[in-house]
RNA sequence: UCCCCGGUAGCUCAAUCGGCAGAGCGGGUGGCUGUUAACCACUAGGUUGGCGGUUCGAGUCCGUCCCGGGGAGCCA
């Protein structure tokens, strides 16, 4: 039955609209209202867009009594049939089955979606489900697109796509804490006579952690290739509970050779004006459905992304306009401390309102691995905020000298010997460099407008939290 | 990890001072209608997150633990 038939997506029967032709669609069902006139509504979602495809099923159907009658939310179907035009007011075209069948049923007892909406909250326990929802399938569907155009955009322009490990030896790139791999038996560790763990006895005879970043692997590609972006999970073991924060995240960085700050920021800038166009060109229905009941910000807020340039000012210019803010923070203003998120929030969203570039760090704010500037006080960092969702990107134009990079790492308390083959790269045939991490979950947060970064990932992971684990179960059959 | 708020029917939420645990949606049954978050009637549905305490009496007060959310820190 499935390979026999033509699956046609209702995105293109909706685009297209011929009238008089027979289809086939595959799909499930949003909802169903009858008419005592002896047929029913039925609204057939596939995924292929937001929208559905109104069915008219009629009692001429063989199964309209046993089975089209007993169709709910949830159920898989099959429906062939012809286009024809509606006389409703909500759509111009449906479809006049010939033929339904169902093949998956969903007892309505136990499905736990409603045609009503329900709180993110709740959908959150069911990860596996929430996706049928208009506004995760439309997630879905921009992550998609995004990912797409990311690809896109670095193909167009001469990157050369890495896959970076996701285990890797590094520990502490000062990107937060890393997560341990080990095929130890936990209550079995084997240790060394002076009680030390014994990590030569592990699967890779050493530590092991989940990548927090592809960035270090990257710019050892960038010394051979030019210009090379990774695009993959990243995963970060801290105690943060935030809607901005996830323990498996998905990062773009590309990492540039013969380059310095300003390409790092040039490209960052037409790559997130790439993707805001791309989104509203390609991913419309989805976005507008997101400005009506998600954000009514986002559209006008990705069409000055695209029209205007972003913001840009130096930490040092941050440092006086919040000195001189009317406002009271709660956190004091110097020199050479770190931006807490409300400073960020007043710089982006009250001074600016709009995307926001910021350079020139203090160097003790940043990592071992960025340029000092001549002045030997700042670094020649960049951090791309948005409003609401606050830094996207964060990157700069590396050390590439090989006595600052060992002074920086000593200052730091980074032992260099795990670092030495990152040294090796300053050794021979070094050449000034630069890149940034674009964080792909967050960018999605700030075109759809959803707030919290769980509900733009499938299936989120965060602290104390893997899915699954506090799920009621249904009945006993399991 | 810290601060604040919350957890009541499958879902979204009420329940006054500590005094009979309710509504809408969803489900079932019936009715009505080219409907479109359809509509109308009836109906089933509860260990009020767990444990302990105060009280004649606890959804409500106290303790504790679990879970969720918001804010903060850390960061992308």
């Amino acid at each position: 039955m499935i390979t026999d038939i033509k699956r046609e997506r209702i995105v293109d029967i909706l685009r297209n609209k011929e009238i008089g032709r027979k289809v086939s669609i595959y799909g499930w069902v949003k909802t169903r209202r009858d008419s005592k006139g002896g047929f029913s509504f039925l609204e057939i979602n596939d995924g292929s867009c937001l929208r559905s495809l109104q069915v008219i099923a009629d009692k001429s159907l063989s199964n309209y009594e046993s089975e089209v009658l007993r169709l709910n939310v949830g159920s898989s179907v099959m429906v062939k049939g012809t286009i024809v035009a509606s006389p409703g007011k909500k759509q111009d075209i449906e479809l006049q089955a010939e033929e339904i069948s169902v093949i998956g049923w969903a007892d309505p007892a136990e499905y736990p979606l409603q045609k009503k909406r329900h709180s993110f909250e709740f959908l959150r326990t069911i990860p596996h489900l929430r996706v049928r929802t208009n506004t995760f399938g439309a997630v879905a569907r921009v992550r998609n697109a995004i990912s797409y155009a990311i690809h896109k955009f670095f193909q167009e322009n001469g990157f050369i796509y890495v896959h970076t490990p996701i285990i890797t030896g590094n520990d502490c790139e000062g990107a937060g804490e890393v997560f341990k791999v080990t095929t130890f038996d936990l209550s079995e560790i084997p240790k060394k006579e002076d009680g030390e763990i014994d990590f030569s006895e592990d699967f890779f005879g050493q530590k092991a952690y989940l990548t927090v970043s592809g960035q270090l692997e990257a710019e050892a590609y960038a010394l051979a290739l030019g210009d090379v972006y990774t695009f993959g999970p990243a995963f970060r073991a801290d105690n943060s509970n935030t809607p901005r924060h996830l323990a498996e995240f998905w990062m773009v960085e590309p990492e540039m050779a013969f380059s310095g700050l300003e390409r790092a920021i040039r490209v960052a800038e037409e790559l997130i004006k790439y993707l805001f166009l791309f989104a509203l060109e390609n991913c419309r229905e989805d976005i507008e459905f997101f400005n009506k009941f998600i954000e009514p910000a986002n559209l006008k807020q990705i069409q000055k992304g695209i029209e205007q340039d972003f913001a840009r000012i130096t930490y040092t210019e941050a440092i006086e306009m919040l000195s001189k803010a009317k406002r009271q923070f709660q956190y004091p203003v110097e020199w050479g401390c770190d931006l807490k998120t409300e400073h960020e929030r007043y710089i982006c969203e009250e001074v600016f309102d709009k995307p926001t570039i910021i350079t020139d760090y203090p160097k003790g704010i940043k990592p071992f691995y960025m340029k000092l500037n001549p002045e030997g006080e700042t670094v020649m960092a960049m951090d791309i905020l948005v409003p609401r969702v606050g830094e996207i990107v964060g990157g700069s134009q590396r050390e590439d000298d090989y006595d600052t990079l060992l002074m920086r790492m000593k200052e730091q308390g980074v032992d260099p010997q795990d670092y030495w083959w990152y040294l090796e790269l300053r050794k021979f045939g070094s050449a000034p460099h630069a890149g940034f991490g674009l964080g792909f979950d967050r960018f999605i947060q700030f075109i759809t407008g959803i707030s919290n970064i769980r509900d733009v990932i499938p299936f989120p992971r965060t602290p104390n939290s893997l899915g699954f684990l506090n799920r009621r179960v249904y009945g006993s059959d399991i």
